[in-house]
DNA sequence: ACCTGAACACCGTTCAAGT
DNA sequence: ACCTGAACACCGTTCAAGT
């Protein structure tokens, strides 16, 4: 875990990770039966810091909750985000977010279907909020150093376009280079979803066609 | 391209991509200067197939109209629609997407900053409602069948599952398990967004904290 | 129960060389 | 301009062996 949030995923190798505990890589075989299985126990590892939130009733507050429950777990590890999505339905974490999603948006109104697939997305959402937070190594100056340098080429980049054609993105090009998910942002982006789910819901309901208001 | 829809990102190596052109591992340096660079060329060929909608002024539809437009050029090829997030600002088709995104949420009336980060979010949104959609090998039916018994076998996972800690999990096994992305799921998606984006400006607009209603 | 060592089939990539 | 060949440093993993 030091290593993956250190250097980044690409640094978790089982010849690396070895080496780091001072042993031979082969060593981790007998306690893992494949490197799958070792990334997998990562992304769980981030799952146990889960705190399930209590049932309020309220589905709205009970959705928002979940899901800044799994931004809490996930914050720490910015680099192990992406992992956690084929782990939540294996983790008893995960899987009480995923009831808890499941139940809020079957009490918002949606059909068992959609409610199955808004759940999915929900937790995705939460997860894409977070991730690509921190770049590869957030620790050593010179990973920040590095990483602070591709943010002001790509703002460049971005302030060069045509005026013309791209307006929005050359006046803000500061605002869409650097937008970092702070915990405000990450909250509106949760808003947004739990908000979107009642809108959806209160005029499409069960099985009619999401575009017509 | 084939390779990767056929058979998944992991098979995209250079290797094995020369092997099926025929060809030495080395030649392909000739044309690319690096494998990154190959697969970002890879996320280009998906980006160029966007067709950008033009705008009507009316920013929910606006809005609406770009993120299907990503889902529709990301639909053919799920497997590397994670690989364009890192593309979108740097291809014509995704910049004049964001330009668009980031337009309408400006007009929503979110500040430049919650907005910068929204449309970004907003383009994952429609990239994630769409990953994962299909399995890895979709052409050869050894492939569809090694899915469907992975599918089945994580139904009846939850399905096993106590049903007084997980009810709606139990209940809804199928649904959960198979939650795949159908047009309609996906519409769904984007609307609950673009739903959720006018709820959270109404009330909380410029710097507001999204939580208070 | 836990680890080592040698080996295998695969990676991406460099560099000098061919035509 | 485009490709080859040999080489290097890295992968994950097997399998037999040690203690």
């Amino acid at each position: 875990m030091a290593l993956a949030d250190a250097e980044g995923l690409g640094a978790v190798t089982v010849r690396r990770l070895a080496a780091a505990l001072g042993v031979t890589p082969m060593a981790l075989y007998w306690h893992v039966a494949t490197k799958d299985d070792l990334v997998a126990a990562l992304a769980d590892r981030v799952l146990d810091a889960v705190r399930v939130p209590e049932e309020t009733g309220d589905w709205e507050e009970d959705l928002r909750a979940a899901l800044l429950a799994l931004v809490a777990a996930l914050r720490p590890h910015p680099q192990l985000a992406p992992l956690v999505a084929d782990r939540l339905l294996e983790h008893p974490g995960g899987l009480a977010l995923s009831e808890a999603a499941l139940r809020c948006l079957a009490a918002a109104g949606h059909g068992p279907q959609p409610a199955g697939y808004l759940a999915s997305q929900a937790l995705r959402t939460a997860i894409t909020a977070v991730t690509g937070d921190r770049p590869a190594g957030a620790d050593d100056p010179a990973g920040a150093q590095e990483h602070e340098a591709r943010l002001r080429r790509q703002q460049a980049a971005l302030a060069a376009l045509p005026p013309d054609r791209y307006p929005a993105l050359v006046a803000h090009a500061a605002e869409v280079a650097r937008c970092t998910g702070t915990d405000a942002h990450v909250a509106l982006a949760v808003d947004v979803f739990v908000t979107g789910v009642r809108g959806a819901a209160a005029r499409g309901a069960v099985g009619a066609g999401p575009t017509a208001p």
